[in-house]
DNA sequence: CCCTGATTCGC
DNA sequence: GCGAATCAGG
């Protein structure tokens, strides 16, 4: 498999959700880890919430360590977005409920975003027309079925050997 | 041992 | 550019 802009594109939205690279590699496919935190490397995306460690961490060889720059100051848009689900208790003269208006084109935008919606990202969080998936789910579901595969990962057990 | 990301280097 | 190998660490 080939980085195609759509790969990128996934890939770029699950890290910065906190996807672990396994996770990324499996939900891509046809990738392992390695080609994932290689490619994340690449895109300049590395370092994310990593603590102030020395960069002692090489392998092979141990080439001096030239002053490392810090990364590219993202300025974290939708992913430091405090969703807060405000709910109608008793609205009786409510014509209707919020979450039944909403049209999934193309995912809906925050401000269409209530709690039974799936909140998995869509789009460049650092976008302007950044959306979410807006897939109905259960009243306190984070992710519809698909995207929840894709954030909880079943654990490939059963191995024996 | 499981996992994580980081780094280097041959391709 | 890509990713396996390898590393250090939780």
């Amino acid at each position: 498999m080939s980085w195609t802009d759509e790969r990128i594109e996934v890939l770029r939205k699950m890290w910065a959700e906190g996807m672990s690279a396994s996770q990324i590699a499996s939900s891509l496919g046809g990738v392992t880890r390695n080609a994932v935190i290689g490619k994340i490397h690449r895109l300049g995306l590395s370092g994310r919430v990593k603590a102030p460690q020395a960069r002692a961490t090489r392998a092979r060889s141990a080439p001096p360590p030239v002053a490392k720059p810090a990364a590219a100051p993202r300025v974290m848009a939708a992913g430091a977005v405090a969703v807060k689900v405000v709910e109608e208790p008793e609205m009786e003269t409510a014509p209707r409920p919020v979450a039944e208006v909403v049209h999934l084109t193309d995912g809906i935008t925050l401000m269409e975003l209530s709690s039974a919606h799936c909140r998995w990202p869509v789009g460049d969080p650092s976008s302007a027309d950044f959306r979410f998936c807006g897939a109905r789910v259960a009243v306190g579901e984070t992710y519809c079925s698909a995207h929840c595969e894709q954030a909880f990962p079943s654990r490939r057990s059963t191995k024996s050997n």
